[in-house]
DNA sequence: CCCCTATCCTGAGGGC
DNA sequence: TGCCCTCAGGATAGGG
């Protein structure tokens, strides 16, 4: 499941092989991932059109495309987004294919189709609710100024609720809340109001540690992650909790707890979090 | 406001 | 070898 490190992770290796490069051809092969607009308007407003930028915001990966408007991805559980050559075998469940004035293809892939895709012009789509409203963001120089740890003891929700919830903090998903609860030393079913200044802080603090780390990893991929290439990262045999109910905590030594909280299986230490 | 559950969807893995 | 069941969970919608 792609969450923000494993995005970023794609959006950098993306990057230079995108920004300036013309695509010459949008193949939309299943049109339901496209969100908000029909294929034949999406491939007018495609094809012709020149790549400006390649960023991300939380799991959001924006194709600032000349004309001003942003081809917007969300790979939700499966999706992968690979740069390939024009003359490799397409995989099945490969919903779009972008390719470019080099002659190689950018290739979006969704087994589950949980993923999709918009464009249109950026403030239009956050007006029109396409875009949903995002807190700030765990890698940015000024999270620890955000607010993050002040909304977060102003929520009377379970903490793992607050660390998944993309208007609190952007591109926190299963994964890093788990990691960011641990490293924190809080147990995800707190409720967030009961939790001391310190507590705060430390999740705040937690969230970029773990974050960057994976992204020095180049993402977890215990099942469909792949990067811009078409490679798995290596951080999930780097993880502290995620994955690893009832096995030794790796501080304590202690059986790691795995329980269900909202719908997730969550995976805590009860003798190191408190 | 908050919680819970269902929905979307495929593939992997277990039991028989 | 095959069939059925469960599970994985990002986002969203609807009910309590």
């Amino acid at each position: 499941m792609p969450e923000l490190p494993e995005v970023e992770t794609i959006v950098r290796d993306l990057r230079p092989h995108l920004v300036g490069r013309t695509l010459t051809r949008a193949d939309l092969i299943r049109a339901s991932v496209l969100r908000f607009a029909d294929p034949a308007t999406f491939q007018a407003r495609t094809e012709g059109h020149r790549v400006g930028s390649v960023r991300r915001r939380g799991k959001f990966i924006h194709l600032g495309l000349s004309g001003g408007e942003h081809l917007v991805i969300h790979l939700g559980m499966t999706g992968t987004l690979t740069l390939q050559r024009r003359d490799e075998p397409r995989a099945v469940h490969t919903h779009l294919v972008l390719e470019m004035d080099d002659r190689r293809q950018l290739r979006y892939r969704d087994p589950r189709r949980f993923g999709r895709i918009l464009l249109g012009r950026p403030g239009q789509l956050e007006r029109s609710g396409a875009l949903p409203r995002l807190g700030p963001e765990p890698l940015s120089p000024n999270f620890a100024q955000s607010g993050f740890a002040e909304a977060l003891r102003g929520s009377g929700r379970q903490v793992k609720a607050v660390l998944l919830d993309q208007a609190m903090v952007a591109g926190c998903g299963n994964i890093y809340a788990d990691e960011a609860c641990f490293l924190a030393r809080v147990r995800p079913d707190r409720r967030a109001h009961t939790l001391s200044r310190a507590e705060a802080g430390r999740l705040l603090l937690a969230l970029p540690v773990v974050m960057r780390e994976a992204v020095r990893l180049r993402g977890t991929s215990f099942s469909d992650f792949r990067d811009g290439f078409g490679a798995k990262g290596e951080a999930y045999e780097a993880l502290f909790v995620y994955g690893r109910g009832g096995l030794p905590c790796v501080r304590c030594g202690g059986t790691l707890q795995q329980t269900r909280l909202g719908g997730r299986t969550t995976v805590y230490c009860n003798r190191c979090q408190s």
